[in-house]
Formats: structure tokens, C-alpha cells, sequence
RNA sequence: GCUCAGAUGGUGGAACUGGUAGACACGCAGGACUUAAAAUCCUGUUCCCGUAAACGGAGUGCGGGUUCGAUUCCCGCUCUGAGUACCA
């Protein structure tokens, strides 16, 4: 019979799903080998033809893992808690569980029909009670927990209780909020539980903060800084403004260092961990203080460094503490506490004007803006603690309140911005490196020596930052400091379809629900909005309540529970535990994590922070989740375009003019469904089908063919380019699907989908197929022994999959295929020795014909799967001749035979012998002859 | 602006540590089969000159360099994509 792949497709995702063929065993002699896949949101639109792009390859993978005789992991489930859905029900009032289990529903078939071996008996959904139950259970131990920075790991939030109340504050170095106290054991215990709990709050990992949000009025949530785009939401487009709000936090920021060292120790794509490396941002500096000069001073003072320690001081932070002696003047935020009390009288207008206009500044402007200099002097002046030299003090917006310590101390030589800024308002610049050229602009350099800075006069850049760090410790003037851009996380919206959050109030202090109470369940509402109060919709839910104390009512973000759902896998219905420690001790971490880049600074670093938690809590072994991580590219859209003929007054007309004619005309450019063009030659029929109006359209053709334009966009349905994966199945099959999914191209490339190679694909396995049957299409192979050329076509498939598999490069391997499949048909060859071993290594890439041919093959259904790889044996591709290119010059004019056994200089006098070599060097001797055995030889004449 | 990735035929791409550039596939052209079409099969296909062919020249974004030899290494630039942004 011919190739019919939809019956043999159809029957193996039987087979796999009733023989639960991919379920992974929890204990297992084998070796473990897990691989993941970043899941999915269930949108309502179903998978386009890029999503399974890093499927298939994980696929291809597993199942390449299970060859070689690894007991593999390769799991699939929904993160199914999100915006979309809900937007659903705000419009429909349809509960949005119900549009999820639809959405996921659609997911499965499409899924399916691609056939992955995935082993769904772990699926996890993070919107289903019994998982969402240890999201906040992981929650609990957040909020249990502390810091402890001696310790350099979380602990317990009961023993930082027991040390206060046996030492007080005193000996704790934790991380926590700005504003604590500071108290004796006794003070403590004199506390009365309430404020020892508002107290214990600054320092859990997962606390409640009064934070600047962004707060969208017609969405009723906030929104992440990337969900807004200038001023909007990124959705729908409402107005965002700032408003402050209690909000939980999780403080990631104790992790900032670990999660920067951990990235050397990961196998992650250099992009990808540079993005973590950018967004924890990590700058190595000092905290200075300079203080605020008083008029009572005398000169004297100036110069006794020893009697600035003053209270009153202004305290920057700078990276380059070695540049002091240039600081010329300080920049405050204008936000800046201390802005009203330096401001003097006479300054106190201009401060004020600044200030007022710098508030109506949106951000956009801000940065729109950032040429432009603007300041004002605040009337103040401050000394310089290394040279005790009065200097002004500033406020400018290009000090950010939020970074630093809100102001900088500013060193025109050195500093772009600064520069600027001393130009605009001539402030003095003063050069300190002896190579420093400052007349047109700064220049940061390190290198060469300081000069107009005292004690450091002469040192390099590296002994000059010790120097003056040092002297900075030792008057109380300043020390080394690490300073980190990345800020606690958010870790709440103000949003119904979510995880609530297992906290409850008493007094306005949170508390945690009982363990025994979990989980605890989203409450029905009656509508999914905001109430008209401004409050949270779980402020719906009648009498929710936790034994009469109101419940928090905003729930998790999105990303709460894709932090963790790798150990779920591991251990999916276990209702005591998340997963039990056996399962976690012999899964450990995931092998092989692939997914998009865009999840770069969002789930990869939260689920790091997570997975450093529970290490810390001893529930997991490992420091790192994801071993190694692939990103995959991403799919792009491919548009078509048709080009209406305009008339003189501008109006559409129903003429359509073909692509390479319409420099003769005036046209406009309309869109058309990509799925009724062939090649960008337009299928006239559907086309006049496609719109009612377009029925009777008349086209300007050429070669009676319309040609039509094309643009990589994005893929979208409002670009009619969205190309479904059903219908290809639906045409081709599965396998030709994935086998062409990866043959587009390298699998980390970004790539627009273009249909139109689909066919080679489909062909070539077709003419595998073909390599079993004869001329009447009946099943016949031959037991007899190979040929040499037949084993050396199958030697070099095995060990070039092998390779290729090895780094992910699948679209080559593709290529090896029908190279392989190629050189068999031209051979003839139907030997069963042959044949059987390729569809072991073909089967990982087009699992549904493997399996069909290994039974006709004469195996038991079922065990191809764990068959194992064949073994690659050198021998085969052993060459005893070589056709050496011989170059003259480096340009290669002919090919010689010759044996491989010859070394350098018999080859060298065989080539210098030959008549055709003689025609080239035309009686002149060569002067140089390069022979590299087996490769190439090289004349220079 | 900064960081990262990339640029190879009409198209997707291959060439793994410097050693025959363009594998494999699409498309296109020509041919076979057919009453015809589809399907299938065969041949050709980097560009230029040479009117089929041999042969010659150019050629991996641009300009240099190292080398017997560079798509590959080094220096400078252009363009494209992604991330990030007054981060002190």
C-alpha cells in the first residue's frame, strides 16, 4: 500500500495513549534524563504553527534519550491561571474555569494529533485546587521566612523571633526593610504581639509594602512595568497612572548575588543569562557621605577631615569612588528627602518650579527628554570628605529616586551626564587622569594616572579605589558597597482568576491561614469586576471569610505558579506533600529545559529565586532548576498581499493588479489570507470566496497568474498569515509536520513560516516508505547480507543523527535523511539489516511510520520506543582512496584519485608528475607545494 | 546610547577544529509518461563572458589585514533583529 499516513498516524496515538507507552518510572536502574518544555497558556485561539516549533525538538529528544537507554522524563500541563480568560468572563459572565477547561480541551486534540510522547499521567493545570494548593503552601514558608545574610541563606522566621527575644536586634544581619528597629530582648518581649508581628513583617521574604504601582482603572489591576506602553495598557489600551498601594512583595533581592554567581554554573544561552546578568545589575562601589556645610564651620573644620562626621550629611552611592577628588557638585533627585530642608530662601522659587514641572513630566518625556539638561541649585553646599573642598548642591530628574541612594555626587570629567550638565551651568570640571581629554566631552577612562587628587596622585585605577575606599572607612566618610538594580518583585493583582492569596487579617496585620486549610479555593462571585469601591472582585464573594477575619483579596500573579511546576511533575498526585523528597532525590533538576527567550527576566529568574528557597528549606537538592536550557526561535509570520486598483479620486476600486505590475499603477495593499496562496500565486476562485465583495473582482494578471506581495509580520489573525497545524496534519500528517518544522532551520533561529518546502519533506517519506515496498506496493525486504555501499549510507546516518541530536540541530540531521534515503533508493536496497536500523533512527523525528514499519518488520508493537540506538562503527566508512582537490593558489582547478595511504611527498610527486597539473604550472616550477594528508593540496606558483 | 545575535543563489538553508562554497529542499526551466490535467519520474539551475559544451573570470553585507589557503581568525564600518535604557 502507499504511504497512507493518516490511518497509521491515528493508530499509534492509540496505541501510545492505551499502552501508556511514554510513562516515565520513578525508580529505575536507568539513568534519568528530564525534559521539559516551558507549558503553555491555553489561549482560546488555539496553537498556531509556531508553538510546536520547541515541542517537536524536546520531542525529538526524549525520544532520541529513550534510544540510548535513559529513563526519561517529558511532561506536559497548562499554566491555566491568566488574564485572558478572565477578560472572557468580564465580558460573558462566563466562569472562566469553564473557558479554560474548553481552551485546554482544544490544546490536548491539537497536541495529540502531533504525536508527542508525552507522559500525560503527570499533567498539572496551575489553575486546578489540588495544585494551586502548594503554590500556597510555598507561599507559607515565604512568608515563615528571613534572610540571614551570615548564614547567606533563608532560615526560619520562628528562630529570628527566638534570637530577638533572647538577644534582641542586636548581632542580626538580615535583609529586610529599610525602616527597622533596633531593641533589647527585653524591649522585644515588652512588645505587645502586635507590633512584634508588624516588626517580624520587615524582614519575611514575603511581606506586605506600600509600593508605586501602576494602576489601570479599566482593567481594576496592576500592571507589570512591560504590560504598559507608554502610559497604556499594552491590552486594550487604557490609561495607566501611579498610585501607591499596599502590595505583596517577595524579596527576591536577598538572592540578587546568588542568582548572579549561579548563571556561571548553568548551560543557558550566553543572550539569555547576559539579560539576568543586566536585570539583576550588580555594580561594586561606595556609599559616601557628604556633609551638608554649615555656615558655623570654620576654615579650619574644612580641612579636619575628622570633625565631618556630622548628622547632617547627603549620602550617594558611586561605582567610581576613585574619581572623588573630580566631584565638582551633588545631584538630588528631585524627589529626594532632604530636597525641602536644603532648599534656601532665595533658591526657593526656582526648587519649586523645578520640582512642579518635573512632576508633570511623564516617564516618556523623561526619556524622550534626555538630551535636554535641567536643574536647579538648591542654595546649599556641601564638603567633599577627601579634600574638604565646598561644592553646590543640585537637583536634576536625571537622578533617579529609585536607584542608589537618590543622589549622585558628580564628576564632570568623567561623566557624560554630569559633563552636560556642569557645561549648561558652568560648574567647574576638573580633570584627574593625566591621559583624560575633556574637551568636547567626558571621558571615563580607567587607565593612566590620577592627578589633581591628593593622597592618590600617581596611582592607578586599581590602587586609587583601594586608597580611598580605605580612607573613606577609616574617617566614617563612606565604605564599599554592592548595590543591585533589580527590586523586590510585586506578588499580587487585584484580579479574580488567580490563586488566593492564604492570608488572612486581624488588626490590619496578616496572618496565615492553617496548613490543615489549604487549599484555599477561589470563592464564587457574582461578576468578575473590581467592586465600586476600588476593591479587589474576591470582595464579591459573600460571608469569605476566614472564621470572621476578611481574607487578603488580591490573588498570585501569573507567575506564581509556573515557579515550581517542574517538582509537581515529578510527582503529580501527591496530596501530602508537593512532591515527595524520594521523587525529588532521583529526578533532582531538569536535563533540558526549552522555550522562548522572552520568559528571559520574568519566569526564569522568579523560578531560580523559588527553586534557591526550597533548596534553602532542604525540600530540593539542587541550587539550579534547568540544567541546560535551548531557546527556541520564534515563528513569524509570513503576509501575502493583493494590490487594489485606485482610482483618480482615491476610492478602492474591485481591480486587483498583479505583484510585478503594480509600479504602473496606483494601488493599495490589502492583506490575503496566506492559506489561499500557492507559492504567492493566488488561488483566483477562493480569492473572489474569501470576501463577499470580492465576488466579482476583476484581476490585472501576469502570465494569467496573479502574483502576490509578501511582508514578515507578526502572526496574528488580523493579518490573515496565522497558519493552523491542523490543517497540515489534515494534508500531510504528523510527521511530515515535525520533520518540517525542524528542516525550516536552525532551531534557535528566528524564522517567518513559509509552507512552501513542505512537500520535499512529505516526498522524502514517502520514499522511505517506498524502501520497504516494491513496484506493486506490497511490503517486501530482503534478509540478505549488505552491500559495503549500503552499510556505509547507514554507518553515516547513525553517527550523523547521533552528532546532530547531540546540539541541536535537527534541520541538518533532516538533510542527513534524505541524503540517506536518497543513496538507498539508488542502491536498491531493501535489505532488512538496513532498513530496520534506519527506522530506529528515524523514529524519534517521524515517530507514526517508524512504529508502522517496525511491526511490518516482524517486531512486537510497542518496544520501538525503547529499541536500542544503534551502535556506530567507524569501519564502515573507511576509505582507502580520496579524490584530493588540487588548488593552484588556493583555487581549486581539478580533482586527483589517489590512494589514502600515499604520505605527503609521494602525493606531492604524484600531483607534480600528473599531465593535467603540467598544463597549469606551464613549465614554471612551483615554489611552494602544501599537502595536508587526506585534505588537500595546495601549489603556489 | 549600551548589550547580544545575525547578514551565504530567486527562496529556506548547508559547509562541525581555517582546506573542493552553495549539500539537502523549495521554486523555476526543459523533457518523459498522458487524449489532457494532476501525480510521478528524468535533466539543468550562484553570477558574468562565451549563443549547447569545454574553458575563463567574479563571488559568502562593505573596506582592510593575517595565511600557501578565510563564509570561518583579527581590525574598522554598514544594515537587520532582540533585549535594555538618564543605573551614578
Amino acid at each position: 500500500m502507499d504511504y497512507q499516513f493518516k490511518d497509521i498516524e491515528k493508530k499509534w496515538q492509540k496505541f501510545w495513549a492505551e499502552h501508556q507507552t511514554f510513562k516515565a518510572e520513578d525508580k529505575s536502574i536507568k539513568p534519568k534524563y528530564y525534559v521539559l518544555d516551558m507549558f503553555p497558556y491555553p489561549s482560546g485561539a488555539g496553537l498556531h504553527v509556531g508553538h510546536p516549533l520547541g515541542y517537536i525538538a524536546s520531542d525529538i529528544f526524549a525520544r532520541y534519550k529513550r534510544l540510548k537507554g535513559f529513563n526519561v522524563l517529558h511532561p506536559m500541563g497548562y499554566d491555566s491561571f491568566g488574564l485572558p480568560a478572565e477578560q472572557y468572563a468580564i465580558q460573558t459572565g462566563q466562569h472562566p474555569a469553564i473557558t479554560t477547561e474548553a481552551n485546554i480541551a482544544t490544546y490536548r486534540r491539537q497536541l495529540d494529533q502531533i504525536g508527542f510522547s508525552f507522559d500525560w499521567s503527570r499533567e498539572v493545570r496551575t489553575s486546578s485546587p489540588d495544585y494551586y494548593k502548594w503554590t500556597q503552601w510555598i507561599f507559607m514558608q515565604l512568608f515563615n521566612s528571613w534572610y540571614n545574610k551570615d548564614a547567606d541563606k533563608a532560615e526560619s522566621i520562628a528562630k529570628l523571633a527566638e534570637h530577638f527575644e533572647q538577644n534582641g536586634s542586636a548581632g542580626i544581619n538580615a535583609v529586610c526593610d529599610d525602616e527597622i528597629l533596633s531593641f533589647t530582648a527585653d524591649e522585644w518581649k515588652a512588645f505587645d504581639n502586635n507590633s512584634q508581628q508588624a516588626e517580624l513583617l520587615k524582614y519575611r521574604l514575603t511581606y506586605l509594602r506600600e509600593s508605586t504601582v501602576n494602576w489601570c482603572a479599566a482593567l481594576g489591576t496592576v500592571l507589570a512595568n512591560d504590560e504598559v506602553k507608554d502610559g497604556f495598557s499594552e491590552r486594550g489600551g487604557y490609561p495607566v497612572e501611579q498610585k501607591k498601594m499596599m502590595q505583596w512583595s517577595m524579596r527576591i533581592t536577598a538572592y540578587a548575588d546568588r542568582l548572579l554567581k549561579g548563571l556561571d554554573t548553568i548551560d543557558w544561552p550566553e543572550p539569555l543569562k547576559e539579560m539576568q546578568r543586566n536585570w539583576i545589575g550588580k555594580s561594586v562601589g561606595a556609599l559616601v557621605k557628604f556633609t551638608i556645610y554649615d555656615l558655623r564651620f570654620t576654615n579650619d573644620d574644612l580641612t579636619n577631615l575628622q570633625s565631618l562626621t556630622s548628622n547632617h550629611y547627603i549620602e550617594v552611592f558611586t561605582t567610581r569612588a576613585d574619581t572623588i577628588f573630580g566631584t565638582t557638585f551633588l545631584v538630588l533627585a528631585p524627589e529626594h528627602e532632604l530636597v525641602a530642608s536644603l532648599t534656601t530662601a532665595e533658591q526657593q522659587g526656582d526648587i519649586d518650579a523645578y520640582i512642579a514641572q518635573a512632576k508633570k513630566k511623564s516617564e516618556l518625556e523623561r526619556m524622550a527628554d534626555a538630551k535636554t539638561v535641567s536643574g536647579a541649585f538648591t542654595g546649599s553646599y556641601a564638603v567633599n570628605p577627601v579634600n574638604g573642598e565646598k561644592i553646590q548642591i543640585w537637583i536634576a530628574d536625571y537622578v533617579l529616586a529609585g536607584y542608589g541612594t537618590g543622589a549622585v555626587m558628580a564628576v564632570p570629567s568623567g561623566d557624560q551626564r554630569d559633563y552636560l550638565f556642569a557645561k549648561h551651568y558652568n560648574l567647574p570640571i576638573i580633570p584627574i587622569i593625566d591621559i583624560q581629554n575633556i574637551e568636547t566631552e567626558a571621558d571615563p577612562t580607567k587607565d593612566g594616572r590620577y592627578i589633581n587628587s591628593g593622597f592618590i596622585n600617581g596611582l592607578t585605577y586599581k590602587e586609587a579605589t583601594a586608597a580611598v575606599i580605605a580612607k573613606l572607612e577609616e574617617t566614617g566618610a563612606g565604605k564599599a558597597k554592592v548595590n543591585f538594580r533589580m527590586r523586590d518583585a510585586i506578588f499580587g493583582r487585584q484580579r479574580y482568576w488567580g490563586e488566593p492569596v492564604p492570608v488572612y487579617f486581624k488588626d490590619d496585620l496578616p496572618h496565615l491561614i492553617e496548613e490543615k486549610d489549604l487549599p484555599l479555593v477561589l470563592p464564587e462571585v457574582d461578576k468578575y469586576l473590581p467592586t465600586e469601591s476600588g476593591e479587589p472582585p474576591l470582595a464579591r464573594a459573600a460571608g469569605w471569610t476566614y472564621n470572621g477575619q476578611e481574607y487578603e483579596l488580591s490573588t498570585m500573579p501569573g507567575w506564581a505558579g509556573s515557579s515550581w511546576y517542574w517538582y509537581r511533575y515529578m510527582d503529580a498526585h501527591n496530596d501530602k506533600e508537593f512532591a515527595s523528597k524520594q521523587a525529588i532525590e532521583y529526578w533532582k533538576d531538569v536535563d533540558l529545559y526549552i522555550g522562548g527567550s522572552e520568559h528571559a527576566t520574568g519566569h526564569l529568574l522568579y523560578s531560580r529565586f523559588w527553586n534557591k528557597f526550597l533548596k534553602d528549606m532542604n525540600l530540593v537538592v539542587e541550587e539550579e532548576p534547568f540544567k541546560k536550557l535551548i531557546n527556541q526561535g520564534m515563528i513569524q509570520g509570513r503576509s501575502n498581499f493583493v494590490y487594489r486598483l485606485v482610482d483618480e479620486l482615491g476610492r478602492g476600486t474591485n481591480t486587483f493588479i498583479s505583484y510585478g505590475l503594480i509600479k504602473q499603477y496606483r494601488t493599495s495593499p490589502i492583506h490575503v489570507d496566506v492559506n489561499i496562496v500557492d507559492n504567492d500565486i493566488l488561488n483566483l476562485d477562493k480569492f473572489k470566496k474569501f470576501r463577499p465583495d470580492y465576488a466579482d473582482a476583476d484581476f490585472i494578471l501576469e502570465n494569467g497568474k496573479y502574483h502576490c506581495g509578501h511582508e514578515v509580520e507578526k502572526m496574528s489573525k488580523s493579518k490573515f498569515n496565522v497558519v493552523n497545524p491542523d490543517d497540515l496534519i489534515a494534508r500531510y500528517g504528523a510527521d511530515t509536520l515535525r520533520m518540517y518544522e525542524m528542516f525550516l532551520g536552525p532551531l534557535e533561529q528566528s524564522k517567518p513560516w513559509n509552507t512552501n518546502g513542505i512537500e520535499g519533506v512529505f516526498k522524502f517519506l514517502r520514499k522511505f516508505w517506498r524502501l520497504f515496498h516494491n513496484e506493486a506496493w506490497e511490503f517486501s525486504v530482503s534478509d540478505d547480507a549488505p552491500t559495503k555501499a549500503e552499510l556505509k549510507s547507514l554507518h553515516k546516518i547513525i553517527h550523523k543523527v547521533e552528532e546532530d541530536v547531540e546540539r541541536f540541530s535537527f534541520n541538518t540531521s533532516v538533510s542527513s535523511f534524505m541524503i540517506a534515503v536518497n543513496e538507498l533508493t539508488d542502491l536498491k536496497c531493501n535489505k532488512k539489516a538496513i532498513l530496520q536500523e534506519l527506522v530506529i533512527i528515524l523514529s524519534p523525528y517521524a515517530p507514526h511510520i517508524c512504529e508502522e514499519l517496525w511491526v511490518l518488520l516482524g517486531n512486537e508493537a510497542g518496544t520501538l520506543s525503547y529499541t536500542p540506538y544503534p551502535k556506530f562503527n567507524p569501519a564502515y566508512l573507511v576509505e582507502d582512496e580520496f579524490a584530493y582537490p588540487i588548488s593552484i593558489n588556493g583555487k581549486t582547478k581539478l580533482n586527483l584519485n589517489m590512494s589514502l595511504s600515499l604520505e605527503a611527498d609521494a602525493i606531492e610527486a604524484f600531483v607534480k608528475d600528473s599531465a593535467d597539473v603540467q598544463k597549469y604550472l606551464d613549465g614554471k616550477t612551483p615554489k611552494k607545494v602544501i599537502v595536508v594528508k587526506g585534505r588537500i593540496v595546495n601549489i603556489v606558483i
